[in-house]
DNA sequence: TTGCAATATGAAAATTATTTTCTTATTATG
DNA sequence: CATAATAAGAAAATAATTTTCATATTGCAA
């Protein structure tokens, strides 16, 4: 059965006629209004065929359009049980780190939503391209710049972070027009960031930063943004629930760069996993 | 708006006619099959008339049969069909992002699900009962145990932790019995890591770990250990991916006990703030 | 107990929504 | 250029849902 919602329509669509190709683009870019709507009005919204619709379903997949409302309907609404219920004084352990777990996966979701396609592209493209790539984080951020390092280091791509404040403005000052400077802040308007930032720029790297708000310094500044979205819980401000963010978006990056490059980073990651063999029993 | 799925039905149901309940206890009892199935095929089987099973939609809230269908789904069909697609060479970035995101959520939801309660109970009581706290993670592991000393800094409890393996090691050897450590190791197999618990069991001081394999000489040894369950996708170890589940873990940790020593916890959130407040813009 | 008003219910009618069929247009290939 | 295959729209056919009308039932007050 190889019916499967949204990406479901994804994997057909090559091979999708050019109206077909336009219903489905209405589709994926707002399904939230498709499962309220007739199948008139998403047609004469298309300028095209009741008719049309209909075999558009039937072509990937579903029985008819009333079968592919109810398929999506999952993907769109949120069930009912995934209440956000705030920590309160009376949670024990187990029912705080389940609030937590669910706060987490929200902020993965909602980080997903925010990214940009083109800011992922973008950035994937100039740590491939880079001589060099610097990963820096002052505060908690710099846990997430050193995580980012460890994972690039096995791509191939020449990757470096510091644990030091000083090491890394050091560092940013010997980069060139080749290489790459990737910031995280959360929220865009840490100051020995954005002193960073003025430095790299003055090098001619090129630069990329992880934040919580496009519209902060750093975050206008940088040549490509990438951002997340996290929620405040009690006890817990949203700097420190946006690592999750950062991680996942880190990852992703990761992934690409070695998947587009697989020989090379087969060969580097080959390498990190004899070096560390040692170190286990 | 109450309208609320399920929910919504049983709340109205003190208020039901008979035959009306009926229906609702059909939709109760076996929702996924009204989901696929037209009003008249629901009357016929519960001998009611069409009318009666249109009227119960509004009456529950909804415009109509259609309108029910739509938001019982996201109740009914697996929220995630979510299928577990792996990365593939043709996937652009923000395909890869949603793979990876997608992939991190499941780890949460595997790991919230084999997380012990009473071992979290007993982590939080050690950490609030400590004279001092340190967190260990030798190679990828320290930038998660930083991150956590990043947060519990903030705690009122007395926390540390090393950027260096061999500070690590030193500062371990100075623990007495009324401290803790806290070690990450995912595979649980390394030798810095186990050599460290040896180290830090000597001293007395009491041992928590997060650790994805329980039955690891780590995860043997310590006094309570905490279980991660991650995924390998395509180009991504396990012990990369768990990262999430780790740091989620601790942020879980970290918020219960703030919340159980709330006053004390409360004034040194406030010092750290201030003390950091001259760092940003 | 009876009468009346309110509510519930089913059948039929009305309306809406969806799917299929027929015809024409378009595209690709030899 | 001719032909076959495919795509698309309009209309017809079918299916599904909702509303209306008539009747039955229940509850309450006198």
């Amino acid at each position: 059965m190889a019916q499967q919602g949204l990406a479901g329509i994804r994997s057909h669509y090559p091979r999708l006629s050019d109206k077909e190709k336009k219903i489905a683009d209405f589709i994926l870019k707002q399904p939230e209004t498709i499962v309220h709507q007739t199948i008139s009005q998403v047609a004469d919204h298309l300028d095209v065929a009741d008719a049309t619709v209909s075999r558009f379903c039937k072509r990937i997949g579903y029985k008819g359009y009333q079968a592919l409302k109810i398929a999506l309907a999952p993907e769109i609404i949120a069930p009912n049980e995934m209440l956000h219920e705030d920590i309160t004084d009376s949670d024990d352990a187990k029912m705080v780190a389940e609030k937590i777990f669910q706060s987490n996966i929200r902020t993965l979701e909602n980080t997903l939503q925010v990214l940009g396609e083109n800011e992922l592209e973008q950035a994937a493209d100039l740590l491939l391209r880079a001589n060099r790539v610097e990963f820096y984080g002052f505060g908690g951020s710099n846990a997430v710049a050193m995580d980012a390092y460890h994972k690039f280091v096995r791509s191939g791509v020449p990757a470096f972070a510091f644990p030091d404040a000083h090491l890394q403005l050091m560092s940013a000052s010997q980069l060139s027009n080749k290489d790459v400077a990737f910031i995280f802040s959360h929220s865009g308007a840490s100051k020995d960031a954005y002193q960073l930032l003025q430095t790299v720029k003055k090098s001619g790297a090129k630069t990329i930063a992880i934040t919580g708000f496009p519209k902060s310094p750093i975050g206008q500044q940088v040549d490509v943004a990438l951002h997340t979205s996290s929620e405040e819980t009690a006890y817990r401000s949203e700097a420190l629930a946006s690592r999750i963010a950062q991680l996942s978006i880190i990852d992703a990056l990761y992934v690409t760069v070695i998947m587009r490059q697989k020989d090379k980073a087969q060969a580097s990651v080959e390498k990190v996993r004899n070096a560390i063999a040692a170190t286990k029993m």
